[in-house]
RNA sequence: GAGGGCGUAGCUCAGUUAGGCAGAGCAACGGACUUUUAAUCCGUAGGUCCUGGGUUCGAUCCCCAGCGCCCUCACCA
């Protein structure tokens, strides 16, 4: 079975290539200079013989001459083709060429008589042959379905996706860079796992047949670096994939990237501080700007965010205070959350939080002071044992990040686990040897966890956690 | 998992008032053109109208089932 069906018109000229003797898939190009930069600094490099290479987006044949335009990740400029300046056989090669095509190119940078900057080629070489149309060149492509299923095409047609994809790499090392320089150490902790802990989600399973054991997909790396706290690192993190077997929506991928932060002798409160300035810090290196556009409006990151309890903004919003039961049910009831009559109050109260308060939250807000019960790895507040040291930040209508002062009390750490509240699934599953970390000693310590994912999608204004992931998961397409 | 929307040429999209020969632009092919800018002009070709059933003299259109994507909800972060 044929893997491609390639347009015959493109075989056509593959083979004529070849018959000239022309290699269609040529080799190393060294020397190409970005164009963005031949753009930029043509009025220093006007005269000059260049060297470049690029993908052809459009051809204007015109006979015995023809302009086309290339393009690579920093810009495009116009190429021009003179049978006079390259001679018949030459030509007859650059005939050959169709949009979509890879070439490298050499000639003199100078303006054409209509003012564009412009390559006359004296020298080309063919790099790659394309076999397949690419999308066409005035709408681009717009399809979301073959955007996500051929990133290729959606990234070289649709040049805000680059851009998208360009930024987030700019953000994750902006966010490194900052921990680094404030003595954090970046850290490896198991993608496999044996328990699945330190969240509430449900795990993809695997096996290993070596061992003959069960293990999981991580749900969340907080019970290792946890480990490590013990172990006297005292400042860790990770960035990494997460893999959590639920839905998929707009802002739930399966495999998401997740940032972790662990700072021994630290809380709730200066992970407050210390994501603020992260989050500030990888926005003025993105956007250059804490104002960040978010559709029609923006969203203004200027510190420091205001820090609301949980249960102020449930009776703002909704009319419902803690400890009154009958309304949280009821309401959770009319609004069809799933557990209204069965769930403990506390957990139906989070999921009204998330249903009807998130979408308001649309600049920057610390939710804090969450019930204890639905925190089993947060230590209580001093003062009041129902209410745990927990913050969530929220942003553009979403969570973006979750902290604790973490709780470091063996005893206290058994006990939370196995009074867990909640369905099977929901509760987290019990570590063992963490407790037993926990046993020989822990540091207090505060701790973080950041979606990289949606923390991008805030940065760059995209409204799908599919357009901040190079390759989100789909179902594969039929015969596949 | 539930509801809604969408699926037509390589790409972007029309269209079927109310069932009667399948359309445009771009891309392609042949021709003209040595400074064009979505080049232009003349000509040509291009289809599983998502898939499978049903109704009908006749279905891309109506009905049923299925598949995929998008949105909302549920689950979750």
């Amino acid at each position: 079975m044929a893997l491609i069906e390639p347009e015959e018109f493109r075989l056509n000229k593959l083979r004529e290539l070849r018959r000239l003797g022309v290699d269609p898939y040529g080799r190393e190009f060294p020397g190409a200079r970005p164009l963005g930069e031949l753009v930029e600094r043509f009025e220093k490099l006007q005269g000059e013989t260049i060297r470049t290479a690029g993908r052809i987006t459009n051809k204007r044949d015109m006979g015995r001459a023809s302009f086309m335009d290339i393009k690579d990740w920093t810009g495009s400029i116009q190429v021009f083709f003179q049978q006079k300046r390259l001679g018949d056989e030459k030509f007859t090669i650059h005939q050959q060429l169709d949009a979509g095509d890879i070439i490298g190119v050499e000639g003199e940078l100078a303006l054409t008589r209509t003012g564009e900057k412009t390559i006359f080629v004296g020298e080309f070489t063919v790099l790659a042959k394309a076999l397949l149309n690419p999308p066409e060149k005035w709408h681009g492509l717009r399809d979301q379905e073959m955007r996500y299923r051929h990133r290729s095409l959606d990234l070289f047609s649709n040049d805000e996706v680059l851009q998208t994809f360009l930024k987030r790499s700019l953000i994750i090392r902006a966010v490194r860079e900052f921990l680094q320089e404030r003595g954090f150490v970046e850290v490896e902790t198991p993608m496999m796992q044996t328990v699945a802990g330190g969240a509430a989600a449900r795990p993809f399973r695997t096996h290993h047949n070596a061992l003959d054991i069960p293990l999981y997909l991580r749900i969340a790396p907080e019970l290792y670096l946890k480990r490590l706290l013990a172990g006297g690192m005292e400042k860790v993190f990770e960035i990494n994939r997460n893999f959590r077997n639920e839905g998929i929506s707009s802002q739930h991928n399966p495999e998401f990237t997740m940032l972790e932060v662990y700072e021994a002798y630290g809380s709730y409160e200066t992970m407050m501080e210390l994501t603020q300035e992260l989050v500030c810090h990888a926005a003025r290196r993105a956007c250059g700007s804490l104002e960040v556009p978010r559709g029609e409006t923006e969203i203004d990151l200027t510190p420091p965010w205001p820090r609301r309890p949980f249960w102020e903004l449930m009776e703002q919003h909704l009319g419902l205070r803690r400890g009154e039961e009958e309304a949280i049910r009821h309401m959770a009831e009319e609004t069809q959350t799933q557990g209204a009559r069965t769930e403990h109050p506390d957990l139906l109260a989070y999921r009204l939080f998330e249903k009807q308060v998130e979408d308001n939250l649309q600049d920057p807000v610390f939710v804090i002071e969450y019930p204890k019960s639905i925190s089993p790895l947060a230590k209580a507040k001093k003062g009041d044992p129902e209410v745990a040291e927990r913050f969530e930040l929220y942003m553009a209508g979403m969570e973006l990040a979750p902290a604790y002062t973490e709780l470091n009390d063996p005893l206290e750490q058994e006990r939370r686990f196995l009074e867990q509240v909640g369905t099977e699934e929901e509760r987290q599953q019990i570590d063992r040897e963490f407790v037993q970390a926990l046993g020989w000693g822990m540091p207090p310590a505060g701790g973080l966890g950041l979606g990289i994912d949606r923390l991008v999608m805030v940065l760059t204004n995209r409204p799908s956690i599919r357009d901040v992931i190079l390759f989100p998961l789909l179902r594969p397409p039929e015969g596949a």
